[in-house]
DNA sequence: ATTATATTGTTAAATCTCTAACTAGTTTGA
DNA sequence: TCAAACTAGTTAGAGATTTAACAATATAAT
């Protein structure tokens, strides 16, 4: 008998994902997925000026999803795509000015929600638990590349 | 500014959902979906005879969604559904002998993947996260009861 | 009894994500 | 140099999930 220990444990963060995305849609501003702000928070953090492929790796989603994204975000102006000016295969990926403001009102929105996650639980409870969280995220990402391994 | 350690947990329990989510709907029977699996596993472990509303809630997602699923299972001849008896309003769900056969399968097929897990990771790791993450879905799952609480 | 409220389940519309298949450029290697 | 193999991005199709809105039945309250 495979140890139940792992079937519940997955079930809760499915779970958890479950009830923190909604959760997290409900208070995003219009019709922002979480995805969507993913992305742009990405993009501000880390820097933007990147292609399609490589965002989409860094979320781990398929490519045709992450096209889906850049495409809404791009109808609703919050980032601008141009051709690479080396590589004519990719694209770039830009935040606009409506973008970044649409961020940091994300992030505004979302105070309360984390005001009150941080009530009820301590830094530190997230803390001890990311270690482990990410050392499962690592090893499943890496089994992903092992059989027949599709369009990333 | 926000605890980066809440979003960052958050993060990791999504991408942990995601690539679990995809590696198990790979290894499952046919077109056979995680959520279906799992409803097939809650009949057998806590008895069927169930109405839809209650294994929605079990599950904390929508009736539509409840629905959809199990409208699936019975187009498959996994569960068999019939008007209760006393309530005019529920139906009753009930495994066939196909549905029990499939769930036995579909946790034979999910062997190797568990075992895999189990040889990288220790079941004390495991049970070291549980209880925080049964605190998180346990909070999340209260809060959700507050507001505009939809559709469930 | 009757009316108001709550619950069960469904349909419809929107969006997400995935897999499969394809086009168009880029790299590699014989 | 040139063909083979790989990478970037898109399109198409299927299924999941959500919210909104309803129909039917049950329960509670007056």
């Amino acid at each position: 008998m495979a140890d139940p220990v792992i079937f519940e444990t997955l079930n809760e963060i499915g779970i958890i994902n479950q009830l923190a995305s909604t959760k997290f849609r409900n208070v995003l501003p219009d019709g922002m997925e979480v995805s969507h702000f993913s992305v742009l928070n990405h993009l501000v953090r880390l820097g933007d000026d990147r292609t399609l492929a490589s965002i989409a790796r860094a979320f781990q989603v398929t490519k045709p999803s992450m096209t889906n994204t850049i495409q809404r975000l791009e109808a609703r102006g919050l980032v601008q795509v141009t051709p690479d000016p080396v590589d004519g295969r990719a694209k770039r990926v830009f935040l606009t000015q409506a973008g970044r403001m649409m961020r940091d009102e994300a992030i505004a929105r979302l105070g309360p929600a984390i005001e009150e996650l941080a009530a009820e639980f301590s830094a530190d409870d997230f803390k001890a638990a990311l270690p482990f969280l990410k050392r499962l995220r690592a090893y499943l990402d890496a089994e992903r590349d092992r059989p027949g391994s599709p369009n990333r």
